[in-house]
DNA sequence: TAGATTGTTAATCGATTAACAATC
DNA sequence: TAGATTGTTAATCGATTAACAATC
């Protein structure tokens, strides 16, 4: 599915989403000014990003807020069910097991792992957690094409490396590392700390 | 501290970081190239960005490691003590309270806040749980001006507005929402589900 | 019809890359 | 000296914004 959008306005996708569903349901329509007020940014901006989606609007009245709502979620592939692995089930492992907010993207974490022994063969959230090394036979077990990295920096190298060999097409990592993984497959990086420090560095 | 860097070089300087001090310690000099390299970026953005950090190299030889990651530490701020608070003590906040990366860059999280009176009064990771209404002089207290949201999207915006009111400057918020709050008020958002559909939709 | 709003084309702005002089 | 590398200026590229025609 290759997509002719800017990665940064697809970035913005998931944010008019969550602006439209918190709009009362009395709402039917929805211009892209008000869009644009909202969230404080420019209005054409809004209409290029929509326009991505396929999605098309009225003059004078707007866009449908459901059909808006509906082809963005169709653009990002909401209702595409996808399975995702968890890798690392230490503190911020387990609450992202937990959490419940990847089912609106058609995303579930269905298996996670762990090199502790301890943790080998219980479950958190209702996940069952296995052994690194059956790493390989989960995800093909599975069909993930998904994986979430949340092992510490000294081993997010050697999974990562499994994780491809397994097959895993598109990987979030937690861990503070520069990833060296193949073109075909998609790394995305979360770095808490740096995240707050830069926030910090702009006071 | 008005900085005269774009926001996109500012994300940079971690990732430099953690590179530089993965290096092992004989490498004494490291090459824009180099670093570069490693990282998959363009040499001249590695050298305009850590220009803004006030590092210099020397031709031929290239920048000396330790002295580049004093600068960038410098630039960041990693030296200037900073004290944050957390609000949502649930999975996501408690992972982050046991989370030992942000001291790199000079961050600590001193207090927690829940509105849940069963959390209150207890202590994670050796963190003390207090509740919402002390919000405001907790914050007046520890002297912070960063804060962490981490509770559920419907109270994000009431707690946001309490942060503001209690005198925090820098907001990292991890709900789905777009918080409204005061230009002098600077906010970011990591939404990790979106992250990871946005990953997905790019497969 | 007049006015509001969309969708698109052109202009601007900012970030990245290319070219190259300086220098060690 | 020759060659590698920095730092900067100019060119390119891409994203945002402005202008405006289409339309309901």
């Amino acid at each position: 599915m290759i997509k002719d959008i800017p990665e940064i306005s697809l970035q913005r996708l998931p944010v008019y989403l969550n602006y439209l569903k918190s709009l009362p349901e009395g709402d039917k329509y929805i211009s892209s000014g008000a869009i644009a007020a909202a969230l404080g940014m420019g209005e054409v901006l809004v209409r290029k990003d929509l326009a991505y989606t396929n999605s098309s609007g009225r003059p004078k009245v707007g866009y449908v807020r459901a059909q808006l709502i509906a082809a963005i979620e169709d653009y990002l592939g909401c209702n595409q069910k996808k399975n995702a692995v968890l890798v690392g089930v230490g503190g911020l492992g387990s609450a992202l097991l937990a959490y419940g907010g990847f089912s609106k993207y058609g995303i579930e974490i269905v298996e996670a792992f762990d090199s502790d022994s301890k943790k080998v063969g219980t479950s958190v959230a209702g996940k069952p957690v296995r052994a690194d090394e059956d790493l390989c036979d989960g995800v093909a077990g599975c069909g993930a094409v998904l994986a979430i990295l949340a092992v510490p920096a000294s081993s997010a190298q050697a999974v990562c490396d499994s994780l491809v060999q397994a097959g895993i097409k598109g990987i979030l990592n937690f861990a503070p590392v520069q990833l060296k993984a193949p073109e075909s497959v998609v790394v995305r990086n979360i770095d808490v700390a740096a995240s707050l420090a830069i926030l910090a560095s702009l006071l």
